[in-house]
DNA sequence: GTCTATAATCGGATAGAC
DNA sequence: GTCTATCCGATTATAGAC
């Protein structure tokens, strides 16, 4: 039950990240929506038209939080490297998984191009985002040359997008450290990587 | 509808596994099986105590089928590499995504310790099967002395369940497919991995 | 803006006839 | 083993009073 200080619709929209993440779409009832935000029935088909609704203002929330972390890390100094390994290791609630990637397990939320398309901008722009940090490393020789900018980005995203199906799936976050290390000792430029 | 020639917990068995790969199981309802392997509810709940029960088989199958069809890519000859390459780029039906991961999202499986346990043992064995992979590919000289095989191995399970959810938002599989030949590159000897 | 009442459908299951 | 009937609560709203 959310604070009283923020307005009904604010408490909805809070509320429903909270139940998209922890439920899913298809888990997530109007109900269940309604008695965390402390609200009726009629506030919530008055601020919004409906389930779907709702869900799409939490979801475009929920996206831009997400780019906005990872900026956080990315935008910052440091070598190619160093970047990413800031990245990857920055604190996450492994155990939760991560709030937008969830949802592309939803049915309902696949097949609404409305809801699929803040989830797929987001990944798309973290991927592109990875992608120019690479692309630098490799122009300035912080990263191998071989590398495709492109490919090296999906890697590391998918990484740790599988990494928290590894740790839920164990019920414990050292899978999905342990995916990142391998994927660190991968990059790392000053490993011997040679046989 | 399934074919006649299965028996009805068969039909019941087979319809589960599909209805839980596509929707999940919160998605998934007893109706919706009973339709789909054309059964009636008596029939259901004479050869299953519940939803439950029949998930618990559903999700036991389908976890043999991924040990076997795993098994397949990484027992065969050739060096680690190829080995690992072959698993990576195997056939995979991209944007249905796993149907032993996807369940890592729905609260209900994690909640459940026997619904949990297949999906944990079978992931856990595939990271141990790629473990002693790896391992003699670095004793071998087929592989980067500095890599540590555990890591490693939940590197490559982790980039390809999350390159499903990449898939998926996209929807298409080209994002997977980047994902894994990234990693290739990574892990390949042959490539110059120095800046 | 928020509340209560009402409603049609679904979810998950039990009971008992055949 | 399979079928139909029945049950109770949840889901996803709509209608209208306050």
């Amino acid at each position: 039950m959310y604070s009283g200080l923020m307005s009904t619709s604010e408490r909805l929209i809070e509320a429903t990240r909270e139940l998209l993440w922890e439920r899913g779409y298809v888990g997530t009832s109007p109900k269940a929506i309604q008695q965390l935000a402390g609200a009726g029935q009629g506030s919530m088909y008055h601020h919004f038209t409906g389930k779907p609704d709702l869900a799409l203002a939490a979801v475009r929330r929920t996206a831009e939080e997400m780019r906005a972390a990872a900026a956080a890390s990315l935008d910052g100094p440091g070598t190619a490297y160093e970047r990413i390994a800031g990245y990857l290791l920055r604190e996450r609630d492994v155990l939760r998984g991560c709030p937008l990637g969830r949802l592309t397990m939803d049915p309902d939320v696949i097949a609404d191009d409305r809801l699929r398309a803040p989830v797929e901008e987001t990944l798309d722009w973290l991927r592109g985002r990875l992608a120019s940090v690479v692309e630098e490393g490799t122009e300035r020789g912080e990263l191998s040359a071989a590398l495709v900018p492109a490919d090296i980005a999906a890697t590391i995203v998918a990484t740790v997008q599988g990494g928290y199906v590894l740790a839920r799936a164990s019920g414990s976050p050292a899978a999905f450290d342990a995916g990142v290390r391998g994927l660190l000792t991968l990059l790392d430029p000053s490993a011997d990587d040679r046989s």
